[in-house]
Parts: C-alpha cells; sequence; structure tokens
DNA sequence: GATGAATGAGCCTTCATTCAT
DNA sequence: GATGAATGAAGGCTCATTCAT
C-alpha cells in the first residue's frame, strides 16, 4: 500500500472514529459536518470525497459497530465451549447486554436506528477480520442451531423475536431504569427467552 | 364560551392537526414551525403562543394520540365481552395492531418516540372524554387483572415485556414486511404473548 | 380625585415603577413592553394608553430620576446649614455621590444618558413636591451663589464643568474602580473642584 | 500573499468599513448584520466568520479608531516641536478636538463607549504602523512627563481626570452646543485643564 | 378605559455544499 | 487528492403594535 494511499485511509478512518465519538457524544441531530472534519482534523472539503452526507456515514457506522458487537459475541460464545443451544442464545444475549451496559452511548446510537432490516443488513455486512475472512452473524446462527439439534418453527422468526425483545426492553432498562434497572429484568427477561424458545420448539421438550 | 376563547381554542386545535399531519407525512425532523404555521393558517408568532417548540407540540402530540389509540381500544374491549384475561389481552394487541396498520404514519409517529416512560406518562394522561371521565390505561389493565382473578409475578413487567414485544416487533412487520408480512407474523406474536403470560403467572396453570 | 382616575394613576405608577426596576436590572435593551406590563400587572395595550413607546417612558424616568437626586440633596444641603459656596459645592456633590454608590443601576440608569442637555430638561422638570411647589435645581444654584456674594465669570459654566468631571468620572471609579476607586479618587475630586471653582472665580481669592 | 489571502483580507476589511459606516449613521442598535454585509457585499455566512457578533465589530472597531485618534495626535505633536508640557497637553486636546468636531459620527461613536477601562485598552492596543512598531498612547504621555521634568502627584490620575473632562464637555458642545458651542467653551476647557495641572503638579510652581 | 390574542416583519444564526486554488 | 473561504437558503424566534371584545 503505498504512502499516499494509506494517508486516504487514514483521514477517512479518522473521519469515522470522529464522527462516531461525536454521534454517540452529542447525537446526531447536533452533529454537523464542521464539528466532524474539525476533531477528525481535515478539510471540509474531504469528507465530500468520501461520504454523501451526514446519513452516509451515519448507516454506515451503525452497520459496523452492529456487526462487530455480534461478532465479539460470537467470538466470546466459542471461548466459552457452551454446547446447549438455549446456553448459547442466553450467553450472546448477556454477553451483548453487559457491552451495551458499558457502553450506553454506543446502545442509543445502534438502538436509535434498530429495526430488523438494518439489524439484518449488519449480520450480511463483511465484518473484516483479521484473517480477512467474512462474517455473518446469520449464518453462525443458523449453524448453532444445527449444531444443536434442535428445530424451530421458523428460525428466522424466533431470532426476530428475541432480538426485537431484547432490544426494546433493554434499550428502557439500561438508558431509562424503566420500569427497572437491566439487573432486576434480566431474570425476567431469562424466563420470557426461554419461554419463546420453548414455544416455537417443534418438539415441545423444554417445559420446565 | 366566549367568542375569543373559542377562537383561540380553534386556532390551537388547527395547530395540532397540523402539526400532526405534517409530522406523519414528513417526518418531524423535516418538518419546520413555518410549515405548521403555514398549513395551520395562522401567524408564526401564533404558535409560540401555545408552544415552546416544535418538540414541545410532538410531545403533547404523542402522549395525546398514544393514550387514544389505548382509550379505543379499552372501549372496544368492553363491548366485546371477553372474560377470558388472555383473551382480553389479545383482544387488546389485535385492535391496536389492526389500528396501526390503517394508519402506517401514526405508528411511525409514535413507534419512533416509544419508550416505556413516555408510554407510562400517556397512560397516565388525563383522557378527557365526552362524559369528562378521565382514563388510565395502567389502571384499567390492572382492573382487568383483578376480574380475572389470575396472578403474576410482576404485574407491570408483564405488560412491559408484552408491549415491548407487540410494538417493535409490529413495527417492523407493518412498516417494512420484514422479516414477514403483520399477517404472518400474528400468530407467532400470539403465540409469543401466551408464553410469556404463562411463564410469569404465579401459578404454572395455563402450560398449553 | 374619583376611584377610576385613581385606578388610572396607579397603572401608570405601576408601569413607571416596573420599568425603572426592568431597566436598571436588565439594561434597556433587553427590556422588552411585555416585559414591564408582566410585571407591573397591566394588560399589554394598557402600556400604549400612557407611552408611545419604551424610549418615551425611559426619556421620562431618566429626567424624573435625576431631579429627585439633586432636589434630595438640596434638600439635605438645607439641614446641613453650610455657609461657605465651595463647602455647599463639596456636600452636594458628595451626597450624590454617596447615593450612587449606593445604588449603582441607578447611576449607570441615569448616566449612560446623561447629557447637559437631558440635566438641564432634569434641573427645569417640575419636581412635584408635597407641598406642590415646583423644583428647579439650576435656580437653586443660581440662589445659591447669589447668598455666597462670590462671582463667577460664567456660572452656567462653571456648574457645567463640575457637573460633566464629576460624572464622568465617578462613573468609571464607582463602576468599575478604574482607574481607582471612588474613595481613593475622592480628595483628587474634591481639589480639581476647588481648581475649577478658583479658576473661574473672578476674583482669584480663593488660591490656596 | 496570496491571492486567496489578500482576497481574505479584502472582505473583512469590507465588513469593517461598512460597519463603521453604519454604526456612525444610523447607530449601533438600528444596525443589522444584514445591513453590514449587504453594503459589504458579502455573504451573511462571511460575516460570521470574522466576528462573534455585531457587538464583536464594535469592540474592535472602537479600540483601533481611539487608537489611531491619540496616534495621529501624538504624530502631529511630533511635528509641533513643543517643549512645554503644558503646551503639548493643550496641543494634543486640541488637535483631537478638531478631528472630532470634523467628525461628528466618530465622536458619537466613540464617546458613547467611552470609559477609562476602554480607553486604556485602546491606548495599549498595539497601533501597527506603517514602521511596524507598536504604539501606546500611555506610554508617550508618560514620555512626554519625564521629558518635562515635572512630577505629578498621580499621573495616571491627572490623564485620567483631564480625558474624562474634554470627552464628557466635548461631547455636549460639539455635538449639541450645549451650553455653549465648543469654540466658546474651548478658553474655559483650556483653563480647567492649567488648574487641573497645577493642582495636581507636586511643585505647585505653575499658579499663574 | 382596559384587555390580551394575534400578527408578521425582520432579526440572528447555522450549516451543507461548492469550487478556485 | 486536499483544502477551507465563501456562500446564501433556511430555520428559529422575538416583540412592537394593533384591534375586536
Amino acid at each position: 500500500m503505498g504512502k499516499l494511499e494509506s494517508n486516504k485511509k487514514k483521514k477517512k478512518n479518522a473521519l469515522y472514529t470522529t464522527a462516531f465519538d461525536l454521534f454517540t457524544t452529542k447525537g446526531i441531530a447536533k452533529t454537523t459536518i464542521s464539528d466532524i472534519v474539525e476533531s477528525a482534523g481535515v478539510a471540509k472539503g474531504t469528507f465530500y470525497l468520501y461520504f454523501k452526507d451526514k446519513y452516509d456515514i451515519r448507516n454506515k457506522l451503525i452497520s459496523h459497530k452492529t456487526g462487530e458487537l455480534f461478532y465479539d459475541a460470537h467470538e466470546a460464545l466459542l471461548q466459552a465451549h457452551l454446547t446447549d443451544f438455549n446456553d448459547q442464545i442466553h450467553f450472546i444475549v448477556d454477553y451483548i447486554l453487559t457491552q451495551l451496559e458499558k457502553d450506553h452511548n454506543l446502545l442509543v446510537f445502534i438502538s436509535k436506528n434498530l429495526a430488523w432490516g438494518i439489524f439484518k443488513g449488519a449480520f450480511e455486512e463483511k465484518i473484516t477480520t483479521e484473517t480477512d475472512e467474512d462474517y455473518h452473524f446469520y449464518q453462525s446462527f443458523l449453524d448453532l442451531l444445527a449444531l444443536s439439534g434442535r428445530t424451530f418453527r421458523s428460525p428466522e422468526l424466533v431470532l426476530f423475536t428475541i432480538i426485537e425483545l431484547v432490544g426494546s426492553t433493554c434499550y428502557s432498562c439500561i438508558l431509562y431504569s424503566q420500569p427497572v434497572t437491566l439487573e432486576e429484568y434480566k431474570p425476567y427477561l431469562h424466563d420470557s427467552i426461554d419461554a419463546l424458545l420453548n414455544t416455537f420448539s417443534e418438539k415441545g421438550d423444554v417445559c420446565p
């Protein structure tokens, strides 16, 4: 990679990094392109060499950050050597909740724009890893499922339902402690997830 | 009511109506106060006589519209003469989903700003009805619960969980048909609600 | 005086009082007519029954407040039974400075608009006293002068020079302690006044 | 100097020039930023590139114009080859009065905002001259004093007293011919200045 | 006389976007 | 590719003034 090209990448990355910082700190609406380029230390015109406008860089960031979060969760799961499918799901949910509780700004940034469509986009987004392999969360989920020997009426709808439930309730609990704190809500959440998994399971074999 | 006072109310209502129309049509961010007053046929200064800014009128509209929706659902429920608690919950959910599917703009408007805090605020908002009684949805929910003879580990968390689940999944299904259409998702949704109600029920007597 | 008429006077006085308070507190530029009528507890239209605009009420207040200050100084002088003219001038200057140092807002209000023209207008303004006699400071000054047996090249210019000197230097000393505090400046001020009085005195008989 | 940079300076200067014209013509309060940029022939946003608001450009103009006036007076003094300190002071006063009488707008503009603090700021302002030396009026005053061999109780207070006296009386005489015209007042003014200089002189050797 | 809702001209300020360098 | 001065449309908001009641 030539020096010039690397310089190019450096500027683009600076824009990404500062944009994310500002979006999560001041909010997207109140972040101006002037803010971004000033913090990034590049000229205003440079921004337009890489992005169409503020929403272009925002969308790219959301996909990237969401994918990264799930990728990390999956990596951690591999280290945990869990074999039970339910346990794996709970592990991933807990991992993500822990991350989000550590970083409220990230939660706001991701959730405000969280819809299944974007989520799925994020899952399918190539997460370029150090080994340059692409990572797709949705495929990983299906893999876990296959290994578990479990079958569901509609795997996609199970995942959809759980993700929406988790995202939606935890947004409120983490950010506003409404109606209760995340710590208080977690037991109910995991019970709810179990209930959903059982309901959608084709062999109703896990009714406790 | 004097002529002056009725005129005053007329202007305020015109602002409410046009603001809602514009918010749901063009989105809040792209609606300017100039747009609102122009459509409402009042002067700019008049807006500031009644509202602090754009977000003031938005918040008041959200509370009002959300409260109205639940109030209508509850009214319809009373006509339906259902006695089973689960049936009642399903009825309300169906009623609201039907309304929202009929009015995507309302769905967008309400959901984009839907958090339990606001929701509860809306529930507690006095919906002044034609009979001048106040209506509080949350209290109605507790009343239904009491009549049913059922008990839950935490009634508030049940309601919270169901509302978040319904709101979040249906937003995606209705607006984007993602991952499936509302019609396709409904059976899963109702199964999920049953699963949750059973799980939180203190006497696990409804496991089907 | 009829009840209605007294009510009328009451409103006008309320406007005067609150306008002065607001002018001295927030400054004239930042005081709006809305502020005034709101604090005064009268309707907006009422303001326009008595005053042309903000500057009308301001000008009337300046004349009144300035005249009042000199009237009070003169009253105090009468109690002091001083016979020497120089002493009388020093007494009045000290009296006024003391008042202004006690009330910086009054100083700002008066001085910002202090020019000999307005000053003289204030002097000539009828200060309606409790005995309903009119009071004119400039005439009093001439009276003092006549009684003293002193003569000046131009009495009016002496007064003008002294008032401008006092007003201008003390504004700076009182409000900003620039270049020194009023207390530090006073000895120089009184020496300066003596020097001016001697210089303008037709018989240079007071050179110390 | 690059073409771009010279263009930049040109715009800024255009703003300064037109702002000063408008401020002195219509008054600061009635001059809007729209007026300024329109007259200057630049876009509105350009104004905010160089100044924070109307008062920012005003303050910068006051300092600059005041400093310039004193600088010019001092330059003229050097040409006049006067050796006596009193003569030098009278020369400077006359020079400045002549300038101000020629340019009432400048007088209004400077005086309305004249306080010792600002004055001193203006004196200390670097007046970048064609020879690129800095000029400080207050220091020049001290230099003149030192050369004269005279000593005063407090040089700063002498200067303060004289400047306030001159500024304050002449404002009235020049602008309103109140109580007399400047021409009529000048003899009294110079006598007053002499009286003050003598009074503050540590060796009372100049009593005429 | 008194009211105060309504007006709307007009101000300040921001900021995405362009383009000559 | 990179710059950043310049733009000017557009928005938010204020407030003196009016006039029907």
